[in-house]
DNA sequence: ACTCAACGTTTACATTTGTCAACTCAAAAA
DNA sequence: TTTTTGAGTTGACAAATGTAAACGTTGAGT
């Protein structure tokens, strides 16, 4: 991966730059004295931090800039939804795929959702049971060996 | 936070000390070589690589050795739900609170689940749902700045 | 025209993470 | 007893990440 390519590195989201990207999805566009007056608003983060992330977010794909006057407007280069499945997905692929249900559970038990969330998440599981196995193996161990799986 | 320090770093968990918490909850307790040898049928990692792994895991106090013979047994020294969950919290708390449910749809939709996972996710919903609030604001930037807010 | 403030660019540096090779020791085998 | 081998320990090193100072350029104000 040279530095001329322009591979989108969505899978790649670092948390100081989950929180820089979430900003800019928020605003739609912003230049950069805006986004670093936000940020520091929340974090305390000098001005070179930022500029660094900022810098790092364009090299990886996940952000525009537009020259405008003498200054730059960043623009998310994907969209936020599409960051957040490919990262919720990253994060459920390291767990066990037998606990990912319980995972589920507490998670939603302590996320605060919506009506209609929850609307949504109910279709979905209704539509999804209908074709839901009875039971999901443990995927922890190499392939052919599950028999040794102590999965309670 | 000097070496001696046995506090658990259970947010801080690396994806590749995942693959081996993994085998390490399955199997419950295991010999380093066993690990190794299950490691090996899974990703191409040195018998060194998964050594330094498992000390790196000793070290944040995520696995636990027990002298037997010249060998070492490690078990896990925190719960695999525990950790799974503290992960999922901490992976949600970087996503827009207005579009967590929407993330949860798309990645409920996505995974495996069995009937009995679908159940519990069911009745956690319609428990949640009797409080739920009607929507959830956008917290991606600082405080008091919501109705700046271009959320969608 | 001169100076300063605002922006972006370069460098830098300590940690953490992914990966290993080399080394030490004692148990097991020859 | 000498050798081999399996286990754990050290030292290394590059890349990624968090953080930030210093520097260069140019438009705006004096």
């Amino acid at each position: 991966m040279d530095s001329t390519s322009t591979q989108t590195k969505i899978d790649d989201i670092t948390p100081a730059e989950w929180e820089l990207m979430r900003i800019v999805w928020t605003k739609g566009s912003v230049y950069s004295r805006e986004l670093i007056s936000l940020m520091q608003q929340k974090r305390d983060w000098s001005d070179s931090t930022i500029k660094t992330l900022l810098r790092r977010l364009v090299q990886k794909g996940l952000l525009n800039t537009e020259k405008e006057d003498r200054k730059f407007k960043y623009t998310a280069a994907v969209e936020e939804i599409k960051a957040m499945d490919v990262t919720a997905r990253q994060l459920f692929d390291h767990l066990c795929a037998m606990k990912r249900g319980q995972t589920l559970v507490n998670l939603i038990d302590h996320l605060e959702l919506s009506q209609s969330d929850i609307e949504s998440l109910q279709a979905v599981l209704t539509e999804k049971k209908k074709t839901a196995p009875e039971t999901v193996k443990c995927d922890c161990l190499p392939e052919g060996m599950d028999e040794t799986c102590d999965c309670n």
